[in-house]
DNA sequence: ATGAAAGCGCTAACAA
DNA sequence: TTGTTAGCGCTTTCAT
C-alpha cells in the first residue's frame, strides 16, 4: 500500500501528472496519448475521447520541456532589448510592440522570453549565442533595424530563425515586417507644416545609425526639397527625452530669422519633453513653434496642447511580426491571417499651427 | 566516410554540439563534463581544463530543455501582466519593474516568459496553469496585489512557487517583497500639502479591488486625520489618463468653497493627464492646484511644470524580487545581495505650491 | 578520479 | 487501430 517502489504502477504521490498516468488512467499506451494530443490519424474516435476525459480529468498537458528536448519546438520566442531601462520607461514604443507580439502569440501557447541589456558592448550578442546555444527559443524578433547590423550575421550563425520589425537595410537576409509606404508619414507631415506657412523647418533624429532614422530624415530632406525648401537644422539626438530638451534648447537659442518655427521629432516622447522645454524658454506651442512627434502614443492625446504626431500602429506591428514568425516556422502555426499593416498616417492634433511672421 | 549509420562516432553534420561531442573532443566521459560545467567535485584540473576548453571551442553550453527534462530548473520565471495593453502603453510602471527584475535574472542566466492577458476574465488564471502544467517556469512574479488576492490559492494548488511585488493584504501566503515604511511617502505629501496651507485635499486612487490603493486611500486619511483635518473628495478612478481627466473634471467642477485646491492621484502618468486637463480647464498648475504623482517616473522630470511626485524605486523592487525568488528557489541561486529598498520618499518639484486664498 | 548506464516526459518508427 | 521502444541531451547514482 504505502509503497514507493520503481515504476510498479499508477499511484503517483502528488506530482504533476505525466503522458503515462493519461494513458493508464484512459488504458491506453502513451503513444496513443500521444497521437490523440498531437491530432495524428489512427485513432478511433472511443479511445480519442478516453484520452481526453483522462487527460482533462488529470489536468494534463504536455510538458513543453520534453516535447521541445524531443525536437519539436521549444513553443518561445525570444526578444533582446538592447536599451537602457531608463530610456524603456521613458518610451512605451516597445511595451506597445510586445503587447501586439503577445497577442499573436498567446493563441498559438507561445511564449515570449524577454532579455533586456544594457548597452554595454557585446551584451546583446551574448544574449542571441545563449539563446541559441541553449535551445531556448524557437527563433528571435529583432526590433530597431540598424545600418549594416552584424545581428543578422550573428543569427545566421547560429540558425536561429529572425524576423526584424520595420525597415531593413539594403537586402539584409532576414525577414522583415513593415506596411508599405513607409514614408507616407513624414511627408503628410512636412506637407502639412509647409501648407501652414512653415519655412524653416527642423528635424530631430535619433541615432544615425537605425536604419529607420536616416530613413525618415532623408524623407523629411527629399519633401523638403521636391517642395522647392531647404531644410532647416537636423539635429542627432539619442531617443531622449533629455535628448530632446537638449536639442530643442540649442534650435530656440539661434537668433530669430534662422529660428525653426516647427520641428519634427523622432518620436513621441521626445516631443512632448520638446513642448515642456519649449514652454518653460518662454515659447509657446504652437503658437512658436510647432511640434511633431511620431509613433501616436496614448500619451499625445493627453498632453497640453494635444500633440501633433505620425501614427503607426504599433500593437498590430507587433501582432504581423508575431505572425511572420509563425509562417516562418511552421505554416500550420499561423492560425488566422492578421489585419494588414497601414502605413504610417499624420494625425493632426493642436501641437501644430501657422507660422507666425516674424 | 560519407556514412551517417547511428552512434558510431562523432563528425556531427553541423548541428548544435552536444554534451557527447565535448566530452569526445576532451577525451572523457559525458558524466565528466557534466561534473565540470556543474562544478561538482572529484574532477582533477587538468581534467577539468579540457572540458573546459573543449566547451569553448565548440561554444556549447547545456540545452536549458535537456537540463529541465532532467528535473532541475527551466531557468525561466514566468510573469503574467494581466492589464490592458493601452494600460500597459500609457503607464511605464511595468517597463521598469521588469527591467528591474531582467537585471537580476540575467547574470543568473535567468529568462523572464512574459505573458501579457487581456483583462478577459479567466485569461490570466488560464495564463498561469499553462505555465505549471506545461512546467515552462521555475516561478511566478506577481504584481498588482489584489485584496483576497485569488491567484494565491491558485498557485499554491499549482505548486508554483510566487514572490508578490508589493503589500499583501492580510496574511496572504505568498512571500512578498516591498520596502519598510511604505505609508512614509502618502505621509509626507499631505503633511507638504497642508504645510503649505492647503485644507481641501483630494485623492484621485485607483481601482478599489488593489491592495496598494486602499492601503494608500487609508494613510492619506489617517494622516490628514491625525492633523485635525478632513479629508477632501477620494474619487475612485482606473489607472488610466482618461480617468484622470475625468476626475480633475469633477473634482474642478465645484464650487470654488469645496473645490480641492490639491489632488495626489495613484501614479504618474495619472498626475500628468490630470495637469493637462487642469491647464485645458483653465485651472494654473500649481497656482490653482497643486498635483502629486506617485512612482517618480522620468516623466515627471521632463513635463511642465516637473511634476511632485513620490518616489519609489520601481527597478530596485524588480531586482529585489527577482533576488527573493532566487533565494525561494535555492538559495545558491542568489549571488549577491541586491541593494536594500527604501521607502517611497516625495520628491518635491514644480507641481506643488502654496494654497491660493479663496 | 573517472565512466557506464538509467532515466526525466515525450514523439515517431516500427511491430503486432 | 494499437502498443513497444528507441532516443532527444542531460544529471546522477553506482561501479570501477
Amino acid at each position: 500500500m504505502t509503497n514507493q517502489t520503481s515504476g510498479t504502477s499508477r499511484p503517483r504521490r502528488s506530482a504533476k501528472p505525466t503522458i503515462a498516468d493519461v494513458a493508464a488512467l484512459a488504458g491506453v499506451s502513451v503513444s496513443a496519448v500521444s497521437k490523440v494530443v498531437n491530432g495524428r490519424s489512427g485513432i478511433s474516435a472511443p479511445t480519442r475521447q478516453r484520452v481526453l476525459d483522462a487527460a482533462d480529468k488529470l489536468r494534463w498537458s504536455p510538458s513543453v520541456t520534453a516535447v521541445a528536448l524531443r525536437g519539436a519546438r521549444t513553443r518561445a520566442i525570444g526578444m533582446v532589448a538592447g536599451r537602457s531601462s531608463d530610456l524603456l520607461a521613458t518610451d512605451p514604443h516597445f511595451t506597445v510592440l510586445i503587447s501586439g507580439i503577445e497577442r499573436e502569440l498567446a493563441p498559438a501557447d507561445y511564449g515570449l522570453l524577454l532579455h533586456i541589456v544594457g548597452e554595454e558592448p557585446g551584451a546583446e550578442e551574448r544574449a542571441y549565442r545563449r539563446l541559441a546555444a541553449e535551445r531556448r527559443v524557437d527563433g528571435v524578433i529583432l526590433t530597431e533595424s540598424r545600418i549594416d547590423d552584424p545581428r543578422f550575421e550573428l543569427l545566421r550563425q547560429l540558425r536561429l530563425p529572425a524576423v526584424l520589425v520595420g525597415v531593413p537595410w539594403q537586402a539584409d537576409p532576414v525577414v522583415s515586417v513593415q506596411a508599405a509606404g513607409q514614408e507616407a508619414g513624414v511627408r503628410a507631415a512636412v506637407r502639412h507644416l509647409v501648407e501652414l506657412g512653415h519655412r524653416e523647418i527642423a528635424y530631430v533624429s535619433g541615432p544615425e545609425d537605425r536604419v529607420h532614422t536616416v530613413f525618415r530624415r532623408r524623407i523629411f530632406e527629399s519633401t523638403l526639397a521636391g517642395l522647392g525648401l531647404r531644410p532647416g537644422p537636423v539635429l542627432i539626438s539619442d531617443f531622449s527625452a533629455q535628448g530632446a530638451v537638449a536639442a530643442t534648447e540649442e534650435l530656440l537659442a539661434a537668433p530669430a530669422e534662422r529660428r525653426p518655427t516647427a520641428v519634427l521629432f523622432a518620436n513621441d516622447t521626445m516631443a512632448v519633453a520638446a513642448m515642456n522645454a519649449a514652454r518653460r524658454l518662454g515659447f509657446e506651442v504652437p503658437r512658436d513653434l510647432s511640434v511633431i512627434g511620431y509613433d501616436d502614443l496614448p500619451l499625445g492625446e493627453w498632453v497640453y496642447p494635444r500633440l501633433t504626431t505620425i501614427g503607426q500602429d504599433l500593437f498590430r506591428l507587433g501582432q504581423a511580426t508575431a505572425a511572420k514568425m509563425f509562417r516562418l516556422l511552421d505554416p500550420a502555426l499561423a492560425v488566422a491571417e492578421p489585419p494588414p499593416l497601414r502605413p504610417p498616417e499624420l494625425v493632426v492634433r493642436e501641437s501644430t499651427g501657422p507660422a507666425t511672421p516674424l
